[in-house]
DNA sequence: CCTTAAAATGTAAGCGCTTACATTTCATGA
DNA sequence: TCATGAAATGTAAGCGCTTACATTTTAAGG
């Protein structure tokens, strides 16, 4: 079934069953029902490839991130893809593993097919030299590149944003302000955005005139999802230096150091007290339940999808969107 | 940048160039050197609708899931996505929400992309009566079905899972062999799967001999991740009914009743004996931590790609790959 | 060095669609 | 009724690639 076929059984030319089909100009109502009804009396579909030819574009989006398991990534890969598809938009999801050397591997991958924007999702797709965002900018020659919770000053390349350091000072200043001065901080190697939240912490931690805070600074390379692990590692940190507090880049590891706090039967949060980042479903998986920054995911996907329809129908629109994370209180904080 | 332009600057014809593109046939090595000489100098990507025109097909794979950000969906999309590369395919993910009347309109809405197949996520896009699965049947005709975690035998149609009767029936044999006979079953509205498990926990009652079990059997409706509303749903059960076990059809429905039974200072295991299913990441979130069936993941999605992989190239496939799930012992039962 | 068949390469016809431009149809006012 | 321009429709030229088939090159045997 091809659009000469269809064109035939109406009685019309092809150009105008492709007029009917793109929604397009001057068709007679008449002539329109006509090809309509022909098109679905015979469930015709149009050839996206062909189609995709002509027009240069088939509404669809890449959206690329590490781990689609991962809880944050997933929730917004969810989000944009439910944007997406509510304004006409399909997407090609593209999962690159944690292994980012062959980031760029993966954009001409995905721009190879003539995708129309590229999402890029999760703050680990920005380098920290130069050359390793070389990759960026050479995409953003062909199509908008858009980055959730990351940022990256490009033409063409727009950004959506919490303003972590700023929440995580907060945090941090929310523990401190409760009279808790050794605080245990763990990350993972979330670049862009990692480095802004500890940022955060780290100019709380010196306001407030802490010293030696950096010895509780601790990097959990790995999956955060193997909690079990983070529980772990916890564990050990906590048999050389004891802390009072617990604040953590990723909810994951929050839980990981509640599960360490838990086996050794330490009190939460009367003898420790914890906060996590994302304000993810673990936070009321845990009893009492887990204290976290929400990063305003939901708000980012949304403006992060708005801002591409603008940018793809050739509006000018803000290259950075910048939203307030908030603390939300819960049981493993006592303030 | 086109195929014309490389074969002009390598000296040779269109076809030439095409058949380095396509690996094929025969080149002669100084001739496929010369051209990927070239296509690399000038960094050329053939356009990929142009190519999908030839080929009538992308090597791209459709994966249709409700929530992408539920956790076994998630994991389940991942691990394909993951699988599915490594075999040279790309996937387009469209998520289709809970509302599943509109299923067709998805499945065509991936068909049109010209998919070499389809991967369907979740047994929830089996419905129980006939004409519900019409639009499978319809699919079928075109390309292959794949069927993560459910079955439905149908000509094209290839499905891998779990055996969730056998293994729901061993956990709730498990807890009654334990003298726990008062057990609230939790479930949602897991169409195929989730008959498959409540049939097969009744099953073990009935065999134990417990009477009047099925009063305390529970539908959660609902999206699963919302376990602060799981937990109050609970809480208003056993204010009715009370209860020594609770198994559960997912794991997040095991968190909601674990977060009820702390809140009210239940012990577990010694008072209540919990068991999930999925052995999701979420096991290890509380404590103690979550006893769960594993319905093998991994594997199936490993054995969805292959034998999809088998089917697009023509090879005889097994319709059904049946794999036997497992009860992971953990500290939410005294067993 | 010539024949011959195999190997390598080239030629050109699509694939199914969009769209600029050409042509036909229609409605309007004179 | 007829001219006239607007509206509707048709014609045909691509889009960038694959591939059957035609042609040329190559190498091996006589």
């Amino acid at each position: 079934m091809t659009i000469y076929d269809i064109s035939k059984k109406a009685g019309v030319s092809i150009a105008t069953v492709s007029r009917v089909l793109n929604g397009s100009d001057k068709v007679r109502p008449s002539t329109r029902k006509k090809v309509l009804d022909i098109i679905e009396k015979y469930e015709y579909t149009p050839n996206a490839f062909a189609r995709g030819m002509g027009l240069h574009s088939l509404k669809t989006i890449g959206i690329l991130c590490a781990d689609s398991s991962d809880l944050f990534l997933a929730k917004a890969v969810y989000f944009l893809e439910q944007e997406l598809q509510a304004n006409g938009y399909e997407s090609i999801l593209c999962c690159t593993g944690y292994n980012l050397d062959i980031k760029k591997n993966y954009v001409d991958l995905i721009l190879s097919k003539k995708v129309d924007g590229i999402i890029l999702v999760g703050s680990n797709f920005i380098g920290t030299d130069e050359e390793e965002n070389q990759y960026i900018k050479e995409a953003s020659a062909q199509i908008p590149i858009m980055l959730l919770n990351a940022a990256f000053d490009y033409p063409n390349v727009y950004s959506t944003l919490c303003d972590d350091y700023a929440a995580m000072s907060e945090a941090a200043s929310a523990m401190l302000n409760a009279g808790i001065r050794d605080i245990l901080y763990l990350y993972n190697s979330d670049s862009y955005s990692g480095q802004k939240k500890l940022k955060g912490f780290k100019a709380a931690m010196e306001r407030h005139g802490v010293d030696g805070y950096e010895k509780l600074i601790y990097c959990y390379d790995g999956p955060p999802q193997r909690v079990r692990d983070v529980a772990k590692f916890v564990e050990s940190i906590a048999r050389e230096t004891p802390f009072r507090g617990v604040i953590a880049a990723e909810d994951e590891l929050a839980i990981g150091a509640i599960k360490n706090a838990q086996n050794h039967g330490v009190r939460i949060p009367e003898d420790l007290s914890v906060i996590g980042y994302n304000n993810s479903m673990l936070t009321c998986c845990c009893t009492p339940e887990l204290t976290s920054v929400d990063n305003r995911l939901e708000s980012q996907t949304h403006q992060l999808v708005q801002t591409l329809l603008g940018v793809l129908s050739g509006e000018e629109m803000p290259k950075q969107s910048v939203f307030s994370g908030k603390l939300i209180k819960r049981g493993t904080t006592l303030f």
